[in-house]
DNA sequence: AACTCCATCAACCGCTGCAAG
DNA sequence: ACTTGCAGCGGTTGATGGAGT
């Protein structure tokens, strides 16, 4: 028995949208606020499905959407956003103010991939291309799966929240080849431990909103001051690695990922009591695993 | 001018997670 | 605990326009 589909299909327009079909999507969200989809076209008059409205309202109409080229800042923030989440594009794009999923993600098919491969560098692994090449000659292991592996973060957030009582969105990378000989069937190979020379390192990135954040109903989504609030609730960036001896280490990278780390909104400054003293010496030593991001102090 | 090739991007499709019943 | 419906996500497709021949 399969699911009813989200439309009826013969009823509804496919295709490009008309400037009258936009036109009365905007009045009705103007008017109504975002949210209830299902039953927008109908509400609105439009022949289309809730999801063909939703795409076009997010990812064209949305009034504070940004328009034009991407910037060389936007462009680096990206491929580092990339090399830590991987192709979550929403993650991606929850970072870069106005810009989109959609369009993040067809930017990166279209551009930032050939830019990655003229600087010798493989846009999947975020590794040199020969490195790669070595890796993928020495193991059965898809590059995907090789030094970083990241998690689902959604149980990761029951747990959390059950944990703490917080509502956080977590992903988490770990370092698991620490222990491993670099000719093992891990595939790791001279090459990568070049490139990842602290292989000791097991690292914990955590990205979420802070801690006095409370997940908002459904309905709040109407209600354009609740989207407000949700917007200013910046998230923040840790990142912790061990040594071994359980002694954790964090740093923020909110300035490195490009939004504010402020009292406000980052909650990474606790670390530093609860966590070893890092100095910022320390991090930039660790420069193949942080190369991409700016010099970090607490 | 006509045609082909290619890059771009808007839109679609299928799937997943979550919440409500 | 299970089912169902919805919103959202990521991969893919197809229309379009520009460049090259």
């Amino acid at each position: 028995m399969g699911r009813s589909p989200c439309c009826e299909k013969e009823h509804t327009n496919k295709g490009a949208w008309t400037k009258e079909e936009d036109q009365r999507l905007i009045n009705y969200i103007k008017i109504h606020g975002e949210g209830c989809w299902r039953s927008l076209p109908k509400a609105a008059g439009l022949l289309r499905c809730g999801k063909s409205c939703r795409l076009r309202w997010i990812n064209y109409l949305r009034p504070d959407l940004k328009r034009g080229n991407f910037t060389e800042e936007e462009d680096e923030l990206i491929i580092n956003l990339h090399s830590l989440l991987g192709n979550k594009w929403s993650l991606i794009a929850a970072r870069l103010p106005g810009r989109t999923d959609n369009e993040i993600k067809n930017y990166w098919n279209t551009h930032i991939k050939r830019k990655l491969y003229s600087r010798g560098i493989d846009p999947q692994t975020h590794r040199p291309l020969n490195a790669a090449a070595a890796a993928a000659a020495t193991t059965t292991t898809p590059p995907d799966n090789t030094i970083i592996t990241t998690t689902s973060n959604k149980k990761m957030n029951k747990d959390s929240i059950s944990n703490i009582n917080h509502d956080i969105n977590n992903i988490n990378f770990q370092l698991v080849n620490g222990t491993e000989d670099s000719n093992s069937s891990s595939g790791v190979t001279t090459d990568e431990l070049a490139f990842h020379p602290h292989n000791q390192l097991n690292l914990d990135l955590s990205i979420g909103l802070p801690s006095n954040h409370t997940k908002a109903p459904s309905s709040s989504t109407m209600n354009p001051e609740n989207n407000k609030k949700k917007l200013k609730q910046e998230p923040h960036v840790l990142y912790q690695w061990y040594n071994g001896n359980n002694n954790v280490a964090g740093v923020c990278l909110c300035y490195g990922l490009g939004f504010q780390s402020n009292k406000q909104t980052c909650s990474c400054k606790a670390m530093e009591t609860s966590t070893t003293t890092v100095t910022a010496k320390t991090a930039s030593d660790n420069h193949d695993l942080y190369r991409f991001y700016p010099p970090m102090s607490f």
